[in-house]
DNA sequence: GAACTTATTGCACATCTGTTCAATAGGACT
DNA sequence: AGTCCTATTGAACAGATGTGCAATAAGTTC
């Protein structure tokens, strides 16, 4: 094995990267749906037929540049899980503080996306990686009350993304430090509640 | 005032109506990127003039036809709170079980939605609907502990939401009754946690 | 380096798109 | 009823779209 066999071509790596790139710089000027094939090549210099050899709607394309991203979510989430056998509320928060600096660092990335209606598409799996992420967590740990793992896994997952949502339309007013507080802060104000409420 | 001025000309409330129910037809079969604007007023039997006589982009359509449902969430969540001076964990469960049936109500939709890659439009106008209205209970209320009031908004909202998604990707198996009881499990399970930790 | 493989190119094509225009039909108001 | 107003229509247009194909360039493998 003495070249990188299975990696792609290299003509087809630049390719992608070239159409990926134009499609993010564009991003930045024009609204996605208003986007044309013809745009993102052109800006790539490359030949329509490219485009179409790899992709069949710019929605693949961005599908294929997310991804980079949600990698280095997963990734983020999962540092902080170093055989720790504490509370899961413990566990969650550690977890989501990782997040935080995740998004952090992509913030261009998702202020683009959030900005440009495609939001949908890095919502959706997002929500759907943290939720994997949390049932993982719950299944070590059995519920009590009868609860439903799907449903409470998608309750924190979007409810993670509500706040990460929220910080990024704020234009990341708050550092990352101040989102994991803050969340630590609602559970913490969900506590309070519930125990005055059965006094 | 004899007439109904202040509605719109009949023709104008014809041709909507007859591309909305085009679009909401046609994307049980297509998905939605590949639903053409000649796909639409073919099947409206319209002229392509009288679409863009009204919308510039199909997305546009969409949106309007989601408005309907938005009203009916809204007057959903409002439906219960009738001067209930309670605490903001029953408030909240009781609103969002109303919420539940309007989600029942409309379960073709919101189903159609979320198979087409369109949720995306749906999920952030609920999302954002459902945080004016937790914002408002909030500001009722005042925070303890530092919360901010529109990362705690957002927070509860997509929680919801992620609740709501999850029951239509499991293609309503269960009940609206058993979504509430579920959410309000969740949240007294936060606070056995909670209270668990502090011992 | 030579032989093999395949991505990219440029061109051509039918179809679709978004927009204009004058003509007509339909609704609003007195 | 009649008058005014405007939504809809059909046709026509340049430009964009998605798809082929043979030629060429570039990468891979030995």
């Amino acid at each position: 094995m003495s070249t990188k066999s299975f990696y792609q071509d290299r003509r087809i790596r630049k390719s992608k990267a070239a159409l990926k790139e134009s499609l993010i710089a564009i991003m930045k000027e024009k609204d996605f749906k208003e986007i044309s094939i013809t745009d993102i090549v052109q800006t790539a210099d490359l030949n329509r037929g490219t485009f179409y050899k790899h992709y069949q709607y710019k929605e693949e394309l961005l599908e294929e540049a997310i991804d980079d991203v949600i990698k280095d979510l997963i990734d983020s989430y999962r540092e902080p899980y170093q055989g720790v056998e504490v509370l899961i509320i413990n566990k969650l928060s550690s977890s989501t503080i990782k997040i935080f600096d995740h998004v952090e660092k992509y913030s261009n990335f998702y202020s683009l996306l959030v900005k440009s209606n495609v939001l949908f598409e890095l919502q959706k799996r997002i929500c759907d990686e943290l939720k994997k992420l949390v049932l993982q967590d719950i299944t070590n740990q059995p519920l009590q009350h009868n609860i439903n793992a799907n449903l409470i896994a998608s309750y924190q997952a979007n409810a993670i993304w509500g706040m990460i949502s929220e910080w990024i339309q704020s234009e990341f007013i708050y550092s990352a430090a101040y989102m994991a507080e803050q969340l630590l802060a609602i559970l913490h104000l969900n506590s309070a509640k519930n125990t005055y409420r059965e006094t």
